[in-house]
DNA sequence: CGGCTAATTGAGAGACGTCAAATTTGGTGG
DNA sequence: CCACCAAATTTGACGTCTCTCAATTAGCCG
């Protein structure tokens, strides 16, 4: 919809065998991995990384920030397919395709490393380890889209809704404040609903001191129930 | 919910290296898979090939019929991930986890090829081509999630089922009947809806024409309307 | 020909979307 | 620091799509 491309800030080398991703592999591929050229980029809000259908020259790395991942209808509408977080991967197609089949903007802003996918499929060829790493990662992402199609299939709003704020807070411990990085709208095209359905839900939970927000965070206050909630118990 | 374990038919050694997922691959490396030991197994409709939650030992090849995997929701709500076609690979949880995240139960019946994913994983050290594989299908697999996304979470009733009759038929030359493998349940459990939406919609179309349903087979009549009506012009 | 399950159809309810107005928020410049 | 504006959010009233519940019909197997 929104249609800009992405002026991007700067594109300073992005030491790729320092990704978290590749920790735990050893020295001497670490060594290895020194060697591909990658670029750490930043974007802001509203800048474009990449738009579904453009070529898919680049496999992604988030280092800071978050990155939406969106298909759009013909008829206009977005469904946003992921919420990806730092030390996660994007850009699959590249692997596979010639073009991306969704498209991807940050939230607020972004620095991701990008890696040719050239590149990386040398690597793979020299080694195999990395291509196991991406099979691993990609099978997570593979199980993760299943929970959310049961969400988007099998639940109702308050369901969905709940169960979003849970596993967004999740990092965080209970009771204690987790920046809500995404607008209500973003909330609804991630939950296939619409701004006024999340707005109602939020106003009906903070009435019944649920949940509280300030700014841009969101505190949970009754745990259990919010569970129960996403459950469709109660 | 239909809880049953498979009285599995009979379990004949399944060739690995003639499976069409490792074509193109060279003889020598086809010499090597000759060694993964598999079997061919048979499962008739209702039977359960895994139950999510049950420890994700094997690796699974299609060979005939079709496969669903489902997720169900805690209130007891199926919702299928997918149908697995003949060649195409599932099970991919035994690679990274303990446990299946999901359920895996034919349609009708299916013949599939079960891996033990400890033999996957000692033959893709040796032969890195394999992950390469695996993580080709898996990304493909990815993608198609994207999709399904999309049309849960974007698209109403008559769009999500005529995008999937047209998925359905694609394989088929316009005009010629196609097996309808799946009950209205199971229609319903794949696109989010319910039994009578879906036959609602069904009858519908018929009276208009626009499909023809024979037995446990379908044709196609208006495809161009078909696809109006599955990006919701019209 | 029963008897069972799957599918269809109808009537009514409820959840969610749509449209529009009111309110808040955040940012900008004076 | 305050006034002001645009955008985001909230809230209300209303419409409709889809679900629910129930009854009927069709299809299939012994």
């Amino acid at each position: 919809m929104m249609e800009q491309q992405a002026s991007v800030d700067q594109a300073t080398h992005c030491p790729v065998n320092e990704l978290p991703i590749f920790a735990g592999l050893g020295d001497k591929f670490r060594e290895a991995l020194k060697k591909v050229e990658s670029d750490a980029v930043n974007y802001s809000a509203a800048e474009t990384i990449y738009s579904a259908g453009a070529e898919a020259q680049n496999f992604y790395v988030v280092r800071d920030g978050y990155v939406k991942l969106f298909k759009t209808t013909l008829s206009g509408k977005d469904q946003i397919i992921r919420i990806v977080k730092p030390g996660e991967l994007f850009g699959f197609d590249g692997l596979v395709d010639v073009l991306y089949n969704h498209s991807a903007v940050p939230l607020k802003h972004a620095t991701v490393c990008r890696i040719p996918v050239e590149r990386l499929r040398t690597l793979g060829d020299q080694r195999p380890e990395v291509e196991r790493l991406i099979m691993v990662r990609c099978i997570k992402e593979l199980q993760h889209a299943d929970e959310r199609l049961l969400e988007l299939g099998a639940k109702r709003s308050a369901e969905r809704l709940a169960s979003f704020l849970l596993s967004w807070c999740g990092g965080t411990p209970s009771g204690k404040w987790t920046p809500l990085v995404l607008s209500r709208l973003e909330i609804a095209q991630l939950l296939g609903l619409t701004i006024e359905t999340v707005s109602r839900l939020f106003a009906q939970w903070k009435r019944a001191s649920l949940v509280e927000e300030k700014r841009q965070a969101l505190r949970i206050l009754d745990l259990k129930l919010l569970q129960q909630v996403a459950d469709s118990r109660e």
